[in-house]
DNA sequence: CCATTATTGTGTCAAATGACACAGTCTTAA
DNA sequence: TTAAGACTGTGTCATTTGACACAATAATGG
């Protein structure tokens, strides 16, 4: 539980080089990925951040990492800068929403295989370096039936 | 086929009563509902309306629907009035950014038959006025296990 | 009012999945 | 080098699911 145990989120962060593990728990007790963050992006807790509210969720490294920090005072400050930056971060915004429901979306539509043969396509070093029980609990399935799949794709 | 058949979406919509299935297809030809959007909401395919690109997706009124209409150049004109308004409207997308993450963080953590009884409690009227084929398809599962998840419940 | 269509309820059965158990492999630290 | 721990591969089995088929029940349009 390197980066965040249960508390509130003040930064965005810029991920130079690693793989971090966003995750949190069913309430069932079972720990559900809620994502894997891959090296060259963003990322923060939205929830957390825009809202100043503590998150439940939690996040930890599984390679060494390296990253940049924008705390919420650095970002107010650009956005008040000038008009400018300001519209710049909106359209910055609205990109990444747009992005967020297209991938939604585009979940929706795969079955747990297609979703794997997406990743290998998309981020095979993702697939390489995370353990693949993450990779299960990511794609929507158990460690077992990933199995299964990638078995049946090396036999093939 | 009422609203969208496959264009570029130049509107920002809001619903005033009604209920629209917005939907689209798998590469195995089976339809899939992305959304099914309840009166006193906003909507758009934001993929089409930020970045002018037509979409593959359709959207069909269930009910009878009314709705107003903001075009994207009355977004535009309201986003340049003055500096106050453009902020406003980066609150408001921030807000949908994160509620966005907040609700597929969620799905992620419930089963299907949870995320039923979550929409039983928050949007009976929904529940009600949809054709049960299409919740089942919102909530990510068959007509027919649907029907034994509301079976089992009415049991009890 | 009847006929047609759409939607819902239900049973059966094959296929997919998850849970469990355990063996194999790899890494790491003493 | 060995022991411990973590991760991966794999088989079995009970459960869940989806597909199909069809009956029952609305809803709709002459």
């Amino acid at each position: 539980k390197l980066i965040q145990p249960s508390q509130k989120v003040d930064s965005i962060y810029f991920f130079e080089s690693g793989f971090l593990h966003y995750y949190s728990y069913s309430n069932l007790g079972e720990r559900v990925t809620l994502k894997v963050i891959s090296p060259n992006s963003c990322w923060t807790i939205m929830d957390s951040f825009f809202h100043q509210k503590s998150t439940m969720d939690e996040c930890q490294a599984l390679t060494d990492v390296q990253y940049c920090e924008l705390k919420r005072s650095g970002y107010a400050a650009i956005k008040s800068e000038n008009q400018e930056l300001a519209n710049f971060i909106q359209t910055i915004t609205e990109y990444i929403l747009s992005a967020k429901v297209v991938e939604a979306n585009k979940n929706s539509k795969l079955s747990v295989e297609e979703r794997y043969l997406d990743l290998l396509q998309n981020n095979p070093a993702m697939v390489q370096e995370v353990p693949v029980s993450i990779i299960a609990s990511y794609i929507g399935t158990s460690r077992e039936t990933l199995h299964r799949i990638r078995r049946k794709l090396t036999a093939a």
